[in-house]
DNA sequence: ACCTTATATACGATTTTTCGTATATTTGCT
DNA sequence: AGCAAATATACGAAAAATCGTATATAAGGT
């Protein structure tokens, strides 16, 4: 697996994509509908995103049924995983990356059970 | 010291600003002239990015008679500093930053002694 | 006072990113 | 076959980042 610093800190500069990864660091997969639920944003606004991280090869998706599922591409360089680490311990108790956690939690009829990372 | 994840990202989605500050974590101190031969850009492109750097709290600068030394801001969350450190392993022995590093060490008349970090 | 060196900022032009909304795709169900 | 749910993509518009170049500032030397 590989990827350019660029293409790793671009994907990590818009708010919306730094609050999926930071769900998906949190969580082994999350469908778009939980992510969508968890940030409070648009569906296609969620997905665009979604995308992006994709093509950057942060994060892979598994279709199962009607669901995507998305989880942290687990290949990444190994200085990639702990600089993703490292900004999990800086921002997961702050806002709005505090409250995506708990919003996600109260998600009614989530699609199969919670799967912590 | 803050700075949001948002902010610090975007700072090091730029190569040249990723570059200075790639030079920067090997070195205490450097000033333009030695940022702008060991990239090898024009000066007003180094200097407008080194603001934006400034601006963000990634960097600081200090003026001593004609130069201006930049250093990495000491007083950034503990978080920032490790992915920082974590990204220099990963991309120090890669071009361009390899490339950089070599280019400055050949720079011919460099304002004091060289200070490494 | 003037000139030189080092650095910073200003300017309009261009490129890139992001947005909201509409629509397309895929799958499962009946 | 037809419908509904979950997700992805397409589209033009708007906003933001970047660029090259010209100029401004600041300090030191003569």
């Amino acid at each position: 697996m590989h990827i350019s610093p660029i293409e790793l800190f671009s994907s990590l500069s818009h708010e919306t994509r730094l609050r999926c990864v930071s769900l998906l660091l949190q969580h082994k997969e999350l469908c778009v509908c939980e992510l969508t639920h968890a940030i409070g944003a648009a569906q296609p606004h969620i997905s665009r995103h979604l995308a992006q991280l994709r093509e950057a090869g942060v994060i892979l998706d598994r279709r199962e049924g009607l669901w995507i599922h998305y989880r942290i591409n687990p290949d990444l360089p190994t200085w990639v995983l702990l600089v993703l680490a490292e900004t999990l311990s800086g921002i997961k108790h702050e806002p709005p990356f505090k409250d995506d956690r708990a919003a996600l939690a109260e998600m009614p009829n989530r699609p199969g059970a919670p799967r912590c990372a």
